[in-house]
Parts: structure tokens; C-alpha cells; sequence
DNA sequence: CGGCCCCTTTGATGCGTTTCAAGTACAAGC
DNA sequence: GCTTGTACTTGAAACGCATCAAAGGGGCCG
């Protein structure tokens, strides 16, 4: 069974190998009849064109690609969705790397996207956004996504300073007197993350702040580890706020302190970030900030289209999206802020199940409580 | 900025284009010297090799495809997960193409894939495992996910049906009188495990048993729409047991019953089927059945592995794994039935959140209550 | 009947690699 | 000094397709 190609194809149909060609491209160029017989021929070889082929041949094809630096967290998985049905409505395909918070891997996965004549390239980086000095130059669409880089370049960034400050500003309305953040410290956007809660803090000397790293996983068993350590310390050492960096993180924390007989809410509040879709439905008992990760995922691609339809246009361009605030903001490099939309809160506050609500359609919902986000404005 | 290839490496450096080559795929055939000479220019060049054009000429590409329904299912991303984690193990990259639930997109993606000289592709198809016959003619290797197929074909199956049997054990043994159950009907597995529900009701005819379909999307809302629903009804012809045929789904329907001032577990149990990464942790009240996710994805890649290292070997090879029982059965048509293995249990119940683990390491950790299930082995 | 034009089909060319048989340079052995 | 061998390096030939200039065929007009 060697695989079949054009020319078999076109053998067996009776044309030439470049009708067959056109076929597949431009079927308008056909006479109905020869398509009809070509695509006959076609099923019953089984006849599946070579993408590498086309791409070789032609230059390029409809799809992008997205690294991720994990899957599950709902953040990711929220750009994914964004990306996913923005490119569908442009045509394009998207692919998902899983770079496994490797920054080897993900920029391993890079390069291939890079190298695949990929329309265009999208990534949430982990660490290190700015690239080395020789891929500024290849010829490839970039968007990176969740953090901001320095020119020239592309993205769209979650404010994650913002989503920081937004939690401490939570702490703060709740009275905390001892926080606890935890979190991968080698993760960029959490750094920043904590970076707010922080700037927040500044203000409240009083208010005793601790970060703690997760490890290298920011799993839920490591949350959990973290959550049990701090069981343990006696009452007065105890945190009566704990921040996860990460929703998966703070529900492991969750899941240690209830174990060990530590209520939550009552003696220790748990607040996450990511908005993960459990989170949304109601199930989870969780607070956390939701980032907006459909309208990232989506703002990339939208980028990515400006790139491939004029070229000639700005070289750099910044959208920064929900900066703690309801707005888009979109800054061109030659037009200076240029727009403003509006955009889901992302504060979700749970306190018990009963507020949750169902979110219309495919898109996240996010309830959300009013806790002074025009501050940020 | 035009893009750079070999050649121009290869004149920059001053060697020929059959050296550049070599330095990247069969480094040890250079001297030292020339190998490095090669690698600087590369780097200064900012030089990315065309896949497409690797793919084209080499044949083949250490890549493998996986086709998923869906991201937002905890169940999927395990299997990427595992996948992912196997197939780096083996020197192999992991692309991953999100078909949304709907099944043209799966059957483009699918094409897709097979058109790239994948070594491999995986799929978890949502209806139609059995192929367009031309298809089977394609000489790409090609593994089913959570579904069996007819022959010839290589899947790795959970036993959904048994899923559902275990499930409704479970009801049984909380005394249910009435259960609902909530899922998307055109979705092939959520079929089967109704079905599994089913046959384990046979001999409650007691037992009332209603289905409700959940919709194109298996989302939160659906769910949340659905509880809302059985919320309104009088008492008396509400269930006492709901199953949410996927985590997301139970999730929106406990959401809508807490809502409506309805308490679960209190006056409705809810469970869930998926697994999802924040039941484990804790923070989701949640009772799950966790199909083996992880091993799956795992499975998959090595029966993927085994078909590009041996072809003349087996034509067909099934494995079911975790089939309700706790055990990996691989099948093989010359061979029959031929090795067993010890594979988590599945079985998640949330009464409260205290008794939730810490997964030891990456993998997932799914405790488990005793609920026989000896009796499906 | 010849000339023109339009619609359709043809097939040679090149895309950027890998591969591999053939080549080169140099060292060791006689 | 010649041969044999070793260690690298070379460059031409594919890989399967899209493209596009050119050819073919048919209808229409003069």
C-alpha cells in the first residue's frame, strides 16, 4: 500500500497531474464534469494530498500554531478556545503544542511551528519573551500571549500585575491580616502576579505577606503540600488568606487544610487565578480571578490576520486586555492608543455555590462581585 | 528579509549543502570543527530548517498527531497529558488539534494530520470510529481513543459502558429511587455509558430512569439549563440522583440546584464522569468516575510505537483499559488475550472534601471508595 | 472557410530538504 | 613511493505538489 500521490491520480483519471492540482486549489477553474470524475477518483484511491508538499510548493498554508506552557489550566485552555474559534473563522487551522512548563520544549515546539510554514505563531511564554536576536528576523507572524514583550513585537498581555492587586484588594475588603501566596516562582506571569499583590500591599504595612514556591509543577499535589505545611504551623502563624497562583494550586491548599481540619472559608480563606471552567459552574467553592483568556486567545489571532493582510503596517503592536479594568486597549506603535471595548469582568468571587450563573453560550460567564475594579480604570 | 535555507548556510560557512544537512541530523558524521564552524553560522544567521521540506524529502517526521473533541473535558486532557509524556519519552513531538465537538472539523483535522507525514495519529472520535474505507489504505499508522472499532484497526478503549454500570452501582448502593441523566446523545462514549446504566438497572425495575439531552456542547450552561429544569419540577417527580455524563455538565447542574435553593448532596446527589484534575484536588465537592485518562494517552502512543517499529507485525491490536475493572487488557488478533496490568481504579467519590490525596507526582492521583468493583472483572 | 477569442487542460519548473554514491584528503602500512 | 584504508565532504537526484506559460479545443464572427 504505498501511499498514493497526485500523479496516480491523475493517471488513473485520465488528466493531467496539474488538473488534479486544481482540483484541490481551484476547483472553479474545472469544467464540472472533469471535477466530478477527479474527486470520483479521488475516494477511491483514497487519494490525501501531501501537506508537506503543498506547503513546499506553495508557500504556506491556513493554519496556526499555539504553545501553551500546560493544558490544565483553565487559562490556557480559555486562550486555546479564543484562538481556536477566531482562526476557524478566518479558515485558518490551529495547532496546540503542550510545552510542558519546559522553556526547552516550548521552544523547541516554536521553532517547528516556525520552520512548518505556519501562517503564523502564538505563545503564552513561560520565562524569557524576549528572543534570541536572530528570530526577530524570520519572516513568520508572532503573537505572544499573556505578557508583554519588548519591541519589536507582537502581543497581547492579561495584565497579571493587575489580577494581583485584584486579589490583595480582595484580601484587604476581607480583613486578612496574614497572606500567603503561593506559586511557581520561575513563572513569569506569576512573579508579576505576586508583583501586584505587593504593590497593593504597600499601603498596609500591618498586613503580614509571605510567598511560598510551588515547586516546579504548580500542581494540585503541590498546592496540597503547601496547604498541609501550613496546617501545621501553630494558630498564630497560620495565614488567614491564602492566595493560589494558580486555581489548580489553590484547590490543592483546599484540599490539605480541610483534610487536616482547618475550615475553609471560616479560619483560612483560599483564593485562586486561572478561572477555570469548573470554577464558573458553580462546583467549586473557590475564589479566583479570571483572567480573559477567550478574548487573549482571540485578540491573538486577530493580530496574526492584521500581520498577514498588511504586512506594511505597523511593525509593533500591544493590546493589553482587561488590565484590571473592563477595557481592551489597544496600542499601535504609529497611532498611539486607539480603541477601547468592553470586556468581561473578571473578579469571581465565591463565597458559598449560590451565585453562580450559566454563561449564555460557548463563552465563559464570569459573575462577578464589586469590589472597587475602577480603581484600576 | 527573505527567509534563509541550507544553501545559504552552506555557502556563509563555506561548506557544501549536503555537510549543512548532516550537521543537523547526523552530527557525528563532522569533524568537530566543522560541526561548530556550522552551528555558529547557523545561530548568526538566525537559520530555521523548512519541516515541510524535511518531511518532503525525508519521509517522515518524529511527530504524532492527536485529535480531541474537545480541551475543556478533564477526561481529554489526560490523554493529551499521557500522550504527551509518552511520546517525548520516545524523541517525539505532540501536535494537538481541538475538533469541537464537531465531527466534519475531526475528519479535516484527521486528513490533516495523515497529510503530514505524521508518524502517527491518534484520535478520540465522538461518533463514527469506523472509517470512509479509502481511509484504511493510508499507510499512516493511526490509534482510536476511548472507543472501540471494527477491524482493521488499533484502538485503546475505556469501557465506557462499564463507566456507566459503575455509576449506577453507585446509585443503587446510596438508594436512589430516580435518576436523571444528563449528556449530549449524539456524543458515541456518553451513549455507552447510558447504556452501562441501563443494564446495571435491569434488575431495578424500582428504579426510575430518565435521560435528558444535554445539548450541542456538554458545557456548564447546558448543565446549569438542565438543573434549573429539574429544579422546577415538584418535588415528587424530581430525581434524587443526577448524573452529569461529563464533569463540566454535573458541575452546571449542582450550580443551578444550589441556586434554586435545592442542596446537594442533601436532597440530590450529583455525580460527574471525567475526572477532572480539580475534583481530585478537593476543592469540587464532586463524585466523578475518572476513566484512566492518562494511561489511554499512554497506551496510544506505544501501540503507535509498535506499529512504526515492527509493521509486519499484528494488524489489528486492542487494548481496553481499566475496563470497570482494574486491569490492561491487550488483545491481540494473532495472540489473543495476553498480558495484564495493574492500572489505577477509577472511582472518585466527593461526599465532603475530606478525603481528598495528593496525587504523589505529575500523574493523577484517583482515590477510590469500595464500591464491588469486583464484580465487572 | 479562416481568424479570433475564450475556456480548459497540460506539463515542465522549482520549492528546501535528505540521502547516498562518489569524491577528496590524509595517514598508515608495505 | 605506492597502496589501502579511514574520515569527511560533496553534489546530484529525488520527495509530491502548486504554479503558470503555453497549448488545445470549440464557438463565433466576418
Amino acid at each position: 500500500m504505498a501511499k498514493i500521490k497526485i500523479s496516480d491520480v491523475a493517471r488513473e483519471a485520465g488528466v493531467s497531474l496539474g488538473t488534479v492540482s486544481n482540483a484541490l486549489n481551484h476547483p472553479e477553474k474545472l469544467r464540472p464534469e472533469t471535477l466530478k470524475l477527479i474527486n470520483e477518483t479521488i475516494n477511491r484511491l483514497g487519494y490525501l494530498p501531501n501537506q508537506s508538499a503543498r506547503q513546499l510548493a506553495g508557500g504556506t498554508t491556513k493554519s496556526f500554531g499555539l504553545v501553551l506552557p500546560r493544558l490544565d489550566h483553565g487559562f490556557s485552555l480559555q486562550i486555546a478556545s479564543g484562538a481556536h474559534n477566531e482562526a476557524r473563522k478566518h479558515g485558518y487551522d490551529l495547532l496546540i503544542a503542550n510545552a510542558d512548563n519546559d522553556d526547552i520544549l516550548e521552544d523547541h515546539y516554536l521553532r517547528y511551528f516556525m520552520g512548518t510554514q505556519m501562517s503564523g505563531v502564538m505563545v503564552q511564554p513561560m520565562a524569557s519573551p524576549d528572543w534570541h536576536p536572530a528570530m526577530t528576523k524570520i519572516p513568520v507572524p508572532i503573537v505572544h500571549l499573556d505578557i508583554r514583550c519588548s519591541e519589536p513585537g507582537y502581543y497581547v498581555a492579561a495584565d497579571n500585575e493587575a489580577q494581583g492587586r485584584i486579589i490583595a484588594e480582595l484580601a484587604i475588603a476581607r480583613g486578612a491580616r496574614h497572606i500567603v501566596v503561593v506559586g511557581r516562582a520561575a513563572f513569569m506571569q506569576l512573579t508579576l502576579r505576586v508583583l501586584g499583590i505587593h504593590k497593593a500591599l504597600a499601603l498596609h504595612p500591618d498586613i503580614k505577606i509571605e510567598v511560598i514556591d510551588a515547586g516546579e509543577w504548580n500542581t494540585a499535589a503541590d498546592g496540597y503540600g503547601i496547604g498541609a505545611q501550613i496546617a501545621e504551623r501553630p494558630a498564630d502563624e497560620r495565614p488567614d488568606f491564602v492566595v493560589g497562583l494558580t486555581d489548580v494550586l489553590a484547590s490543592g491548599v483546599i484540599s490539605a487544610l480541610t483534610d487536616k481540619g482547618i475550615s475553609v472559608p471560616e479560619q483560612v480563606r483560599v483564593a485562586g487565578c486561572d478561572g477555570n471552567p469548573l470554577a464558573w459552574s458553580g462546583a467549586v467553592p473557590l475564589t479566583t480571578v479570571a483572567p480573559p483568556g477567550y478574548e487573549i486567545g482571540r485578540k491573538g489571532v486577530q493580530l496574526l490576520m492584521e500581520q498577514i493582510e498588511d504586512k506594511p503596517a505597523a511593525k509593533t503592536k500591544r493590546v493589553r486586555i482587561g488590565s484590571a479594568a473592563r477595557t481592551v486597549t489597544t496600542v499601535t506603535a504609529s497611532e498611539g492608543i486607539n480603541r477601547q471595548e468592553l470586556v468581561r469582568p473578571f473578579l469571581l468571587e465565591r463565597v458559598s455555590t449560590q451565585n453562580a450563573k450559566p454563561h449564555p453560550t460557548g463563552q465563559p460567564m464570569v459573575p462577578t462581585t464589586d469590589i472597587n475594579l475602577g480603581a484600576y480604570l
